[in-house]
RNA sequence: UGGGGUGUCGUCAAGCGGUAAGACACAGGAUUUUGGUUCCUGCAUCCGGAGGUUCGAAUCCUCCCGCCCCAGCCA
């Protein structure tokens, strides 16, 4: 994947990026600790979609299993059926394939082990090691303490295992009512770790499974499962994010008291972007309450919504690979995500003129009825492989309504009064004359132009200041343009009372009259553009129809001009 | 106030006793038919704080401070 990576990127680069984890898999190899395996997992819960934190999980199970010539398992971790879908499932397995997660035939769910589970459950209450609780779910609560107060043990505890036996089998039945009855691990109720005070491996849920269907009334809860499931998969080290820091001494116990093959398991921190939220729970919020259209919308830090928005997995890769991964809780500036994504877009994406913003220019001096006139355009400066191709020009034309001040200062290179710039690939043009409406506004703009300079010189050798992007209008094509933004503004949404209070009233502007030049009529679904001075464009792959296109945008150019505006310097 | 973690540039992040990598951001400048790209230059005498060990400490020891996680029959 890494090497993929580099020469998506066209960047040399010093190898993987080294972090502790891998310097924990280095020793390993060195210690011979898995005989030289290397089996990592990519366990997400279909819950939801996947988001750009998944994605740097993804990069991390998926780069190390490549870069070891491992492998990485794709496992859903299907054990609570009331809030997994098999929407879920689906759209998880197309963004990891999207991002370049290749698990061969590893493709694994944590409900095809519920008998092994369920046997494995057994074992434990023969040996003592667990039991059926009657308590209520309120009074486990009771009975488990505080953070500073040792908990008390259940009457229930001390039930023989034969009673146990009978009790499990019971519930696996059906015969007990939901929340009736757990099954309980017997560790120690004065444990100074919170998890480890007779944690609940099964309860009762009679509520059909995405997969099992009726099969199951009884499932397995997480710590019961993820450490088994590892186990019985030979994974070597179960790479997970710090919340479950606390639950290692359970994962250990389980796998040490069964004495089974044991995995070691690995936090690091996980992903926060400012400007977005990564919560799962949050990010359902938003597609349920309808603040976005829903988990694919293009504002979404889903990798869905990056993928419609026009990211590319190349620069999202990139991203994660620059981002590194440590134990310390941390916030990626989005400029980070941005820069990738800008980078990557750079030498990938074909050049083409737009205007989003239409402002008529005549071209007074141009031949009413001139043979067309086609003008030769460079696709991509940075890959001259990428060709030329010609753009029709005529005396009607579109620029862009900012390219025009009426009273332009010093630092405004574009087009004034009087003034002369080149249009791009085209002519010199000055203008002569501004025509407003009876409100003031302009329409329209006389122009002339220097026959003598088409291509873009001037064989005098004067030179212009400004370069403007244009459209023939008679060859126009119409399209319609969603302009995205943050969909926060604040860097930290987290820190509102209520994250939704924080939402960006503008982070979308639809524009309905923008004009495209003629190669842009028929675009592939997800076709991606520079519109040269604008930034990068996606072609939108729900909406955009053959002759009627519609783009998203996926991030501007970087801009010093706006920026020197916004200083007051200009 | 129990336990588990973690504190290095504005933001990420290397560093593992020998005297602070790199990236983004930011600020200058050069080149430019995208105010894009590219290219130079600058940007932590200092590593949460205070002591200590050492010829030498971001790295070792002690104490203190901040932040994060855990009391789901969620994952």
């Amino acid at each position: 994947m890494t090497d993929k990576k580099n020469a998506d990127a066209g960047e040399k680069k010093s190898g993987a990026a080294g972090n502790f984890i891998r310097n924990i898999i280095d020793e390993d190899l060195k210690n011979n600790t898995y005989r030289g395996r290397v089996v990592t997992r990519f366990p997400p819960e279909p819950n939801g979609y996947l988001h750009i934190g998944h994605a740097k999980s993804i990069c991390l199970n998926f780069g190390i299993a490549g870069d070891y010539k491992g492998e990485c398992h794709m496992r859903f971790d299907d054990t609570n059926p009331s809030k997994e879908e098999t929407e879920y499932v689906e759209s998880i397995l197309e963004d990891v394939k999207w991002m370049g997660g290749n698990w061969g035939e590893h493709l694994y769910y944590a409900s095809d082990y519920f008998d092994k589970l369920y046997a494995f459950a057994v074992e434990l209450i023969r040996k003592g090691k667990a039991y059926v609780d009657d308590l209520s779910a309120e009074e486990i609560r009771e009975y488990r303490g505080t953070l500073t107060e040792a908990g008390k043990e259940s009457p229930y505890r001390n039930r023989s295992a034969e009673e146990n036996l009978a009790l499990f089998e019971g519930m696996k039945k059906g015969e007990f009512p939901d929340g009736s009855r757990v099954l309980r691990a017997k560790i120690d109720m004065a444990s100074p770790n919170i998890i480890m005070r007779d944690p609940t491996l099964y309860r009762i849920r009679k509520t059909a499974h995405h997969r099992t269907g009726e099969k199951w009334c009884i499932y397995p809860m997480y710590d019961f499962t993820h450490c088994l499931s590892d186990s019985m998969e030979g994974v070597t080290h179960s790479i997970c994010t710090l919340e479950f820091e606390n639950n290692r001494e359970l994962y250990d116990w389980v796998l040490s008291t069964l004495n089974v093959y044991h995995p070691r398991q690995i936090e690091f921190a996980r992903l926060n972007l400012t400007y977005t939220i990564l919560s799962k729970r949050k990010l359902i919020g938003l597609v349920q309450g309808g603040y976005v259209s829903g988990w694919e919308d293009p504002r979404m830090p889903t990798i869905s919504g990056m993928r419609r928005r026009g990211y590319p997995a190349g620069a999202i890769r990139n991203f994660c690979d620059r981002i590194g991964v440590a134990r310390r809780d941390s916030m990626v500036d989005m400029a980070l995500l941005e820069f990738s994504v800008r980078e990557y877009l750079n030498r990938h994406a074909r050049r083409v003129m737009a205007v989003l913003n239409p402002l008529r220019v005549v071209i007074e001096n141009y031949p009413e009825d001139s043979p067309e006139d086609m003008l030769e355009c460079i696709n991509n400066p940075e890959d001259p492989e990428a060709g030329t191709r010609t753009v029709p020009f005529s005396k009607v034309l579109y620029i862009e309504k900012e390219d025009f001040m009426e009273n332009p200062p010093k630092k405004f290179f574009r087009l004034g009064p009087g003034r002369e710039v080149r249009l791009r690939y085209a002519y010199f043009i000055t203008c002569t004359d501004v025509i407003k409406d009876e409100k003031g506004e302009i329409t329209e703009l006389r122009c002339t132009y220097d026959p003598a300079t088409r291509g873009g010189d001037a064989p005098d050798g004067r030179k212009v200041k400004g370069t403007l992007h244009w459209v023939s209008a008679a060859h126009a094509v119409d399209a319609e343009v969603r302009l995205y933004d943050y969909l926060f503004n604040r860097e930290n949404p987290n820190e509102c009372e209520d994250y939704k209070e924080c939402l960006h009233p503008d982070s979308l502007k639809v524009l309905t009259d923008c004009k495209l030049e003629p190669c842009l009529a028929q675009v592939a679904p997800g076709e991606r553009f520079q519109f040269e001075r604008l930034g990068y464009f996606c072609a939108d792959s729900r909406d955009s129809q053959p002759g009627k296109p519609v783009f998203n945008r996926t991030v501007t150019l970087r801009d010093t001009w706006a920026k020197m505006q916004k200083k007051g310097k200009a």
